[in-house]
DNA sequence: CTTGACCTTCCAGTAACTGGAAACACTAGC
DNA sequence: GCTAGTGTTTCCAGTTACTGGAAGGTCAAG
C-alpha cells in the first residue's frame, strides 16, 4: 500500500503520516523502487492505534511509549495503566483550570450590557 | 523603569515583555541612550491588562483587539462583549470535549486491573 | 578597576503538524 | 508514444507563544 490507500486506511492525512515517518514513530516497512514508502497490514494498525491515542490527547511520546508497550508482548498492563493514569490526572487537572476560567469570564459576560456605551465591566477587571 | 522592573510589576518573565515589543503587542515608549528599554505608567499597565488577558486564555491577537478597545475611548461594551463571548463559547467547547475525554479513558483506567500480565483493556481498545 | 547584575540583539528550539515548491513516478486515454 | 492528471518524493518555511542561550555592551557598588 501507498502513503495514501496508508492515510485513508488509519484515518490520517498523508502529511501526518509522512511525519510520523520522518520523527520515527511510525516508518514505512519498505520503499519501492522508485522511492515510494510501502506501508503493510502492521503498520497501518500502528498507524491506526497512534491515531486514537493522539485523539485520547496522549502526546507523541506518549504515543511512542504505548506503542512499544503495544508491541512489546511481554509488557505488563501496570506500565499501560500507569501512562493511562498520568494522563487522565492531567485531564482532569485542565478541566478544573478550565471551569474555573469559564465561571470568572461567564460572570464578566453577564454582568456586560454589552451596547454602546463604553462602560464595560469586562475591560474594567482587565484594564 | 527598565525592562527588568517592569517586567516584575506587570509579573511577566522579562523574555516575555521583550517578546510583546517584538510583535507591536506592548512597546516600550523610549528607549535609553544605551538602548535600553523604557516603561512608564501607562505601558507596564498594558503589560498588565494583557498578562490578565492570557490568564484567561485570550490568544495574543484577541489581545491585541481587546487592547485596542482599551485604548479607544469612544469603542462600546458590545464589541468587547462579543470577544469575550465568543471566547466563552470556545471554552465551554473544550470543556465538553475534554469531559467526554476524561469519561472513556477513565472507563478504561478502571477497567485495567494494572497488574503484570499483558492483558490490557487499555491497549486492546487502541489497538 | 573589577565584579556582578542587567541590558541588547540574534539564533535556535519547543509540539505537532501544515502548506507549498520543484521534481520524479505512475496510470489512463488517445 | 504522448500527454494529462494524480500521487509521491524531498526540503523549506510557517504556525503559537514563548523560552534558552550566546556574545557583547552598560551600570552601580566596593
Amino acid at each position: 500500500m501507498n502513503i495514501g490507500d496508508a492515510a485513508k486506511a488509519a484515518g490520517l492525512p498523508v502529511k501526518t503520516v509522512r511525519y510520523y515517518a520522518d520523527i520515527g514513530l511510525v516508518r514505512a516497512p519498505d520503499r519501492s523502487p522508485a522511492g515510494y514508502r510501502r506501508y503493510d497490514e502492521a503498520a497501518i494498525r500502528k498507524l491506526a492505534f497512534v491515531r486514537r491515542a493522539r485523539d485520547f490527547g496522549f502526546s507523541i511520546e506518549e504515543c511512542r511509549e504505548l506503542l512499544s508497550l503495544y508491541e512489546d508482548r511481554s509488557r505488563s498492563s501496570a506500565d499501560v495503566r500507569a501512562i493511562a493514569a498520568t494522563h487522565l490526572a492531567e485531564i482532569e487537572d485542565k478541566q478544573r483550570q478550565l471551569a474555573a476560567l469559564h465561571d470568572e469570564l461567564a460572570h464578566l459576560v453577564e454582568a456586560c450590557r454589552g451596547d454602546d456605551r463604553p462602560d464595560c465591566p469586562i475591560l474594567d477587571r482587565l484594564g
